[in-house]
DNA sequence: GAATTGTGAGCGCTCACAATT
DNA sequence: GAATTGTGAGCGCTCACAATT
């Protein structure tokens, strides 16, 4: 019978049985002229071949499309040399150990298969996958196999549970110092000032256990036993928002939430926002895994983070040794996690009424100040600065050049602030804190060209200086270029970027170096304009003052000199007007313009608000 | 030589290789005493055995711990009966799409294999190793490959393309009616009444080639040909946040994006956000795909739904009808696609503000802003009257009652600004606008008991008085009641609870009644003490100023009379301050403590960054 | 003759060892 | 003798067919 009439052609004992045709080994060897053992060699890039036949061999191939049976090789080596990875696809943390699970194994020389758990497939079937497809090792993601279960598992291959301590004996497992995190966690929010820290646990979820436990003793160790709580949960979203409607739907709110993980909290929050519960101003909210969704700073989650890459090779590591020698007895491996302080927690309200705590903890509300402040003063030198009498006077120009100076100086020598204002400003501030800087990019250093002093003609005609109430609006509209600039600090701040590995908490263990490239390299993408935020303010501003701190210095910061400047600058008007008042080189409307209030004594008002003021007897008006 | 002393134990070709025992067929026949192909049947569940030898034989197998080798058994059948899936382990969209498609799978009697894509692992490494564990077909669910690698793939294996239309023939591709899509997701921006609707692609990304070119039908369909605009992007958050920087650094922003997809949305909004420009409110934003993610109300996103159990269904059954009849040509499946509206669109600013475009349209930024101008004229209140001297200064008090009265006034007889400085602080307010207001809780009458002045003496003493630098920390501590009424006060102009019907952007079409109930009930469950917010504030102050007008004119007024009233107490106190120093009452000390700036004259300071300061010969100093 | 069971070849590869240059 | 090449068995199964009851 000849091969093309193979019965398997058109086997009868299922349905669509169709013998792929393939290209063999066999049929290599027979178009290079040489035996199958050396075609294998040669593929299998093995030594013992020459240089001649070699290239025969491969260009054979290649022209045939030869691509080797591994099914075959399974068979024939004896071995599979696969690992075989379960998976839930939902988990955002699973996600991401699979993929630093890739490189590490690839490394070893092994190949890796993955298989999902998802309803109607629950952990048996998606082994059962692994194992029928001759994984020789199996890492368990999402597993909640109880000890029974995981014996029997790890009697088919040897097992390693990622997340949780393995209950059976001769199985690894990898996972973070759950106590650790926890209590990192607790203990951030107790010196926050909170007591009522509420735990809504991960169900049977891998990990979960050892978390509510930490949870229980951390409160113990702070004296607050009496406060423990414990909400049934999961690892998802809707666990979060269920527990969310509970506590609602409660007579009074915890402080402070620790949720299961990342997923969970996203839930809870929404949940709790829905609700008019604000975070971190009601309720502080802390997750777990440090999830790429946690980094995005509309989210910008406080979390315990666990490294991925750090597992992944510890993972595949404990498999491949396992593999190579069997009798090992079932290890521990435990990684240190570590607390990422973002934006969701803070001082609970409660203290802060007793305005104690130092700060709010709130990134975004930290950087809006400073944006905030930064406006504020804008609008009083517009205010001020939009009378030319006024600008031009010597003292306020000093004054302005000291704010202005003090402004740099908050930050470091280029900090924030004034590399901020220099940029917002560019024609009033003068470049002395941002000429240096070499990420400038061409537009920004024709700008600023030709203005070397702090300060220059602050009352020069700029088409942007037209006084009166439309001033204001103007003075609300952004520099987009700032907005960029702040959101670009955020990210730096949330470490999500390139650092001082000591002030960066991602980076730390993390190649800083490489992640340095990495954000350097996704700056220069985005856009043109950016780098020097990136490269500079960040650098030499913000990253001194570390970390979270950051933000509340730059609250404190923006806050204490926006309101210093314009104070100074109302003063220094205040101080020198006696003399403009004396030569009469001042009209009514100027003052109008400069500051409505004080322009009412004059009975002339273009506000009706403050039309009905009555203006009290003291040296302001005419 | 015996069985046990087989060379391959100690193999020197591959370090640690090492032979996995294996309990084989020919065991479980041994064991039960038959021949190997009955064994084969019977576990195959073939009829043609007999039921006694079926049980011993399935005994036999189950005792032995016998599992099926699928390397052996797709070398024997000759094919495998295993789709594999090619995914990218980030996207959502794909996570659904595969959970569909296990169970699908199964029922058709093949097994499934995942390969994701990774950094470090593209399409190709993919698909290699699914190819080479003899999947029979190939599913691609993040494909980005052209036609000619497209081809390539298909020659190995019958290929899905899954998302996309392919490119190549004999390619068989599932997707969803992009234009049809992309054309309910245009009208449905241009009904609210956008015509700035920028796109941003998904580079080349699956899908993204149809729905650029979707959205540009679409856009001309409604004459709006010369709106056009294609941002590149890709098909994650990345993509959306550069674009988002992209558009906030222009000029203006359009007021509605398309997003490519889900993903991209979200960070589009991330940075729109951080930017300042909240959505809907100053940008609507569709997504794509309808991910798991987008439900949460929270995000809350437009989108446009891909119905994955369809799409997977179609696929694998294409897959298994290719395997089985391979001459079949390419086929193309296209799927209904559906927008599903959430909040994430609303109608342009342009339309709401009569083409004015007045301030930033940021809700939170407004509310913020309002709440730092009262925090800045805070700090600036405590920085000027924690000095006795200054304080009790009658100029100063009377510019201060100045400068209250005013914002009292700013936003009604009780407005917004008035009262919650009001209540922010009492003590120094007075509660003039305050309390005649029914909703006021017991405790807030008491502590503005006994105070019916404008102006309570500003520099009596006070717990809260001490002044200094650490003040300024106090003085960024935010009344949580505050914080909540602003935020219910947010949601209310946001339309997302009660409000009138005329204003409420959502609400109009969702049965405003039900909503209202809603939000009433979310409210008395959240906490006791927000009533008077919900009740009082809300419908007396920033309700009279309607709708999203409110938040505009909250920004202006707070940085208008933040500015303006912190100016006037620095210039009242220039104004007197020569008196003072006349009379030498107001040593350097205090001077320091009221604006370090000033201080620093003198040579001393206790601020490392003020000590680099070189004052100016202006009045300042002592 | 139908139901049940067994035999031998072969799937495509790798390995140990032998045989060439 | 070192470098290169070839041979034959076997991995664990399935299939067609033969051989039993």
């Amino acid at each position: 019978m000849s091969e093309e009439h193979r019965p398997q052609e058109h086997a009868p004992h299922q349905a669509g049985t169709r013998r792929v045709p393939r290209v063999t080994m066999a049929d290599v060897a027979a178009k290079a002229g040489v035996s199958r053992t050396l075609v294998s060699l040669i593929l299998r890039d093995q030594p013992g071949a020459g240089a001649a036949t070699r290239d025969r061999v491969l260009r054979a191939a290649d022209e045939l499309g030869y691509r080797p049976d591994s099914a075959a090789q399974m068979l024939a080596r004896g071995r599979s040399r696969t690992l075989g990875v379960m998976l839930d696809l939902d988990q955002p943390f699973h996600a991401e150990t699979v993929k630093a699970v890739y490189p590490i194994a690839e490394q070893l020389g092994y190949d890796v298969l993955l298989s999902a758990i998802a309803p109607g497939r629950d952990e048996r079937k998606a082994l059962g996958a692994l194992l029928g497809h001759r994984c020789e090792a199996l890492i368990l993601l999402g597993s909640d196999a109880d000890a029974r279960l995981l014996e029997r598992i790890a009697a088919s291959a040897p097992t390693v549970v990622v997340g949780r301590k393995a209950s059976a004996p001769g199985v690894d497992s990898v996972h973070t110092a759950e106590p650790k995190g926890v209590r990192q966690a607790v203990d951030h929010l107790v010196e926050l000032g909170h007591r009522r820290i509420v735990h809504i646990d991960g169900g049977k979820g891998p990990g979960s256990a050892d978390r509510r436990s930490a949870y229980r003793a951390a409160m113990r160790r702070k004296g607050l036993a009496e406060e423990i709580r414990v909400i049934p949960g999961a690892h998802d979203e809707d666990a979060g928002i269920r527990a969310g409607r509970l506590l609602l739907a409660e007579d009074s709110l915890p402080t402070a939430v620790l949720a299961a993980n990342d997923r969970c909290a996203m839930g809870l929050m929404h949940a709790l926002r829905a609700g008019g519960a604000e975070v971190p101003s009601a309720v502080s909210v802390v997750g777990y895994d440090d999830s790429h969704l946690s980094h995005l700073s509309h989210i910008n989650l406080t979390t315990v983070r666990q490294d991925t890459d750090a597992i992944a090779e510890q993972t595949v590591r404990c498999a491949v040794e396992r593999l190579e020698h069997a009798a090992l007895p079932g290890r521990d491996v435990v990684l240190e996690p570590k607390l990422i302080v973002r934006a969701t927690t803070a001082p609970p309200h409660s203290l802060r009424e007793h305005s104690r705590a130092q700060g709010d903890g709130d990134g975004l509300r930290a950087v809006v100040g400073f944006e905030l402040a930064v406006h504020a003063l804008r609008v009083g030198l517009d205010r001020v600065l939009g009378d030319p009498q006024v600008a031009s006077d010597l003292g306020v120009r000093h004054a302005l050049a000291h704010a202005l100076e003090h402004l740099q100086l908050a930050g470091g020598e280029r900090g924030p602030l004034g590399l901020a204002l220099a940029r917002h400003e560019p024609d009033r501030v003068g470049h002395g804190a941002a000429d240096q800087h070499d990420g400038l990019r061409e537009r920004d250093h024709q700008v600023l060209a030709g203005d070397h002093g702090h300060l220059q003609d602050a009352a020069g005609p700029g088409e942007d200086r037209h006084g009166g109430g439309a001033r204001v609006g103007g003075a609300a509209q952004h520099d987009p270029r700032l907005r960029v600039a702040v959101a670009h600090r955020l990210g730096e701040l949330d470490g999500i970027g390139c650092g001082e590995p000591e002030v960066d908490e991602h980076g730390a263990d993390r190649a800083p170096a490489q992640l340095n490239e990495q954000r350097r390299g996704a700056v220069d993408r985005a856009d043109g304009r950016f780098e020097p935020d990136a490269g500079g303010v960040g650098r030499y501003g913000l990253r001194r003052l570390g970390g979270v701190h950051a933000h509340h210095e730059i609250l404190h910061f923006g806050l204490t000199i926006g309101a210093v400047a314009i104070g100074m600058v109302g003063f220094t008007v205040g101080t020198r007007r006696r003399r403009w008042d004396a030569a009469d080189r001042i009209d009514s409307s100027r003052v109008r313009t400069m500051c409505p209030v004080l322009a009412t004594r004059g009975g002339r008002t273009n506000d009706s608000g403050a039309r009905k003021l009555r203006p009290s007897s003291t040296s302001c008006g005419k």
